[in-house]
RNA sequence: GAAACAGGCCGCCUUAUCGCUCCUAAUUUAAUAGGGGAGGAAAGUCCGGACAAUAUAGAGUACCGUGCUCUUUGAAAGGAGAGGUGUUUCGAAAGGAAUUUUGAGAUAACAGAUAGUACCGCAGAGAAUAUAUUUCUCUUUUGUACUUAGGACAAUGUUCUAAAUGCAGAAAAGUAAAGGUGAAAAGGUGCGGUAAGAGCGCACCGCGCUAUUGGCGACAAUAGUGGCAGGGUAAACCUCACGGAUUGCAAUACCACGUAUACCGGGGCUUAAGUGUUACUCGCACGAUCCCGGAGGGUAGGUAGCUUAGAUAAAUGAUAAGGAUCCCAAUUGGGAAACAGAAUCUGGCUUAUAGGCCUGUUUUAUUU
């Protein structure tokens, strides 16, 4: 099994990221929110958001997308596919999640991406 | 031992597994080994400094900062100690009172309100060139009551005139003493004085000015003098003194990518349009394939700056076990753990902070 998380698999132009927000396809699950589009390369590319306006401690913050990177590289076979997708995973709850819940409704976000992403 | 106050420090630890980031090493091109990886405030961005760019031709204005004294520390901002003054709390003393002296604290953006402007809600007559539709007082005058004196008549009464006194009203003044309003009412208390009053006069207190003395100084004491003009706000503008070039790492330098000397309108081509220079003015420099405006197009990726933390959609994390701390139950167990996340570095200031430890001072309990 692989849980590495490594550089090249992160979202990190800021011109792609605000075209996936543009342009993307979005699938929603309790508080979590994916936009996802085609990539270019074969890897899946992802980045965490978290709005400023729900949750203006710069603490929490970090900690709800390090929460948010941690399930995310723990459950990647939930997104296996063929092709390469770039995702952004937006929290939009206000509060400090439970990891565990959270890896719940990741499944069950992932469940819903494969149905309507026909992968 | 407990409580209060002041100052300082710490602000969970260990192991394993999975993962992130930077550096080094060697094999070698996707993996291995070793090492480093958030704070006392990283925060607010309120003051300094380094560093960078602009300018180096300066001057004035504007703007900003600081504001009792001395010593000390520091590059500066700032800090520390000692003192002075004002305000204020508690206690003591003197005095009839106003007030003064003194002991122990607390506190002050603590230069200037006799340069000028502005503001001072409500209440109140009046809030700054003081003042009345209250009260008080003199004078004049009207009415009335009573008394006295004189006269007239129809005579133990009636009536007229004059004067004094009281009451009520009016006019013209005096006064700012009393009541009342207010955070604040144009020196305070007492005595004299006056028609009533008033620094109008006097005593004491306070205040201003001048001189002398003491102190490094802020200031203080003493003497003389002035009858007292001049309320408060400068964290309102402002004035004075001292200091300050401006903009900030999204600075800035380099590499890569990419384009348009296109088009439209206007100005100018040597009697100067314009650009740069510190916000403005002057001055200075540059100045013709030029300048301004419109509409439109392109780029916005990387390296250095940048750090024995050093990223760039931004690492410093997750899970499990064990152990300290605190709380509830008191056998086993259950729960809690603050404020808060680096972004060029650095010195301060301010604000947030569960819990714990140490030192000192004061009060108090117990034991000897």
């Amino acid at each position: 099994m692989d849980y590495s998380f490594p550089k090249s698999q992160r979202l990190k132009s800021a011109k792609r990221i605000s075209h996936i927000y543009r342009k993307g396809q979005k699938v929603k699950q309790s508080s979590l929110l994916l936009f996802y589009l085609e990539g270019e390369s074969a890897e899946h590319k992802i980045s965490v958001a978290v709005p400023k306006r729900k949750v203006p401690k710069a603490v929490h913050r970090n900690r709800i997308k390090r929460i948010l990177r941690e399930v995310y590289r723990l459950n990647k076979t939930e997104l296996a596919a063929t092709k390469g997708f770039d995702f952004i995973l937006m929290y939009l709850g206000s509060d400090l999640p439970d990891q565990r819940k959270l890896e719940q409704a990741f499944i069950k976000l992932c469940e819903k991406w494969r149905n309507s992403a026909g992968v």
